[in-house]
DNA sequence: AAATATAATTAACACTGTTAACTTGCAAAA
DNA sequence: TTTTGCAAGTTAACAGTGTTAATTATATTT
C-alpha cells in the first residue's frame, strides 16, 4: 500500500501548503486580511481547491489559532520551575500580557474572533481543547496558592475566570484601541504593569487577612 | 431665511431615516448583518445617498455606538443614590455585566469592535468623550472607596483600568463564547455572579488588612 | 487500452463598501 | 419669465468577499 500512502503525504502537504500561506497573510497583514482567494494566489492553486483540505474559512482560522496557543505556551515554558505559587502567578499574568500587546493578531483569534469557536462547533471534539488546557494551567496555579493560603478561598471555576478575565480585560480593551483614546499612548504599558501590581498586592493583603 | 431652515430640517430627518434604520437592523440581525445596501432598501433610497450624509459605514456604526453608552447610562440611573461607595462599586459591576449579557450587540460595538474607534480618528474632537465619561463615574466610586480607605490605595487611572478590565474581560469571554465551552451554559450566570462576589470580598479584605 | 476514481478548475451566485459620472428638481439671479 | 447654478439623488461600475455546482484534467485500477 505504497501509493496510498503516498497519496496522503502528498494531501497533507497541500494542506501545509495552505496553511503556510494563510500563516503568511495573516502575521504579515492582519487577521481580516486573510482571504482565501488571497491563499490560493499565494500557493498557485485556484480558489476552490482551498475548499477540497478545508470546510470553510473559521476551519482554517481555527488552525491558525491552535498556532497561537502553542505560541503563549512558548512565552510560559520557563514558568513551571517556579515554586512559589504567587509568584507564578503574577509571572503567568505578565506573560499572557506580554504575548497579547505582542502578538494581537493571535490574541485577536484565540480570545476575540468567534470564527475558531464556529469551527468547534462542526468538530466531532467540539470541546475547546487549547482554552481548556491553558485555563487548566491557571486553576492548577490558583488550587496551589489556595492550599497555601497565599489568595482568598473560592469556587475554583469563579476565580480563575475573574484572574483570567482581568488581564484578558486589560489586553483586549488595549489591542481594541480603547485605551490610548483615554491616556497617552506611551503611559498604556506602564499603566498596565502598575494595574497587575495593584491587584498582586490586593490578592496578597486579602490572604493574608483571612 | 425660512427655507435654509426647512432644508437643514429636512437633511436631519433623512439623516434621522438612516440611523432609526440601521438601528432596525442592528438589534434584529447583529452587527456584520448591517449593510449599506440593506438600510438603503429599507428606506427606500439608493445606497449612495447613505454617503451624502455619513462619511462611511464606521461613521453609521459610531452613532449607533453611541446609542449604547445612552442605553447603559439608563442602566445605571439609580445607582447614584446608593451612598457606599463600596456598594456602589459592586451595584455599577453587576449593571455592566447585565448590560453587556442583555445587549451583546451594543456591549460589542462599545467595547469590542475596531469600527467606532476608526470613525474617531477622522473626527475633530478625537477624543473617545462617551468612554471617558462613563470612566470617569468609576473613577469619582473608585476615589471615594480610596478616600473612606475601603479599598486599597492606588493610582487611580491603574485601579479604574483594573476594575473595568476585569468585569469587561468576564462580559467579553462570555459573548464571544469563550465560557460556554469550558462550562456548561446554565452555569455562566452564576458563575459570573460568583467572579464578581469573590473580587468585591478580595477587595474588602485588603482594605481592612492595610 | 478502457474504465474508474480523484484532484483541480471554471463559472457563477449573492453579497460587501465605496467612488465617479450623470440626471433631476428647485431656488436664485438675469 | 426665463435662464443659470447648485444640491439631492441616481446609475453604473470597481474591486473585492465566501461559497457551490458543474466540468475538465490527471492518475490509478481493471
Amino acid at each position: 500500500m505504497g501509493i496510498a500512502e503516498r497519496k496522503e503525504k502528498q494531501k497533507q502537504e497541500v494542506r501545509k501548503l495552505i496553511l503556510d500561506a494563510s500563516m503568511k497573510l495573516f502575521v504579515e497583514e492582519g487577521f481580516e486580511k486573510v482571504s482565501i482567494r488571497k491563499i490560493a494566489d499565494l500557493i498557485e492553486y485556484s480558489p476552490t481547491t482551498v475548499y477540497l483540505y478545508f470546510k470553510d474559512k473559521n476551519d482554517i482560522l481555527f488552525e491558525l489559532h491552535e498556532m497561537g496557543f502553542r505560541k503563549l505556551a512558548e512565552y510560559n515554558a520557563t514558568l513551571w520551575e517556579i515554586r512559589n505559587p504567587l509568584l507564578r502567578l503574577q509571572k503567568m499574568g505578565e506573560n499572557y500580557i506580554r504575548f497579547g500587546l505582542e502578538n494581537p493578531q493571535f490574541y485577536d483569534l484565540m480570545f476575540i474572533q468567534q470564527a475558531p469557536m464556529k469551527a468547534l462547533d462542526n468538530m466531532i471534539e467540539c470541546q475547546w481543547k487549547s482554552g481548556d488546557e491553558a485555563l487548566n494551567k491557571l486553576k492548577d496555579c490558583l488550587a496551589e496558592c489556595m492550599e497555601k493560603n497565599l489568595i482568598m478561598k473560592g469556587d475554583i471555576n469563579a476565580v480563575a475566570m475573574t484572574i483570567w478575565g482581568m488581564v484578558h480585560g486589560l489586553v483586549s480593551l488595549a489591542i481594541r484601541d480603547r485605551f490610548e483614546k483615554l491616556v497617552s499612548r506611551d503611559q498604556i504599558m506602564p499603566m498596565m504593569q502598575q494595574s497587575l501590581n495593584w491587584m498582586m498586592n490586593v490578592l496578597e493583603a486579602a490572604a493574608e487577612k483571612q
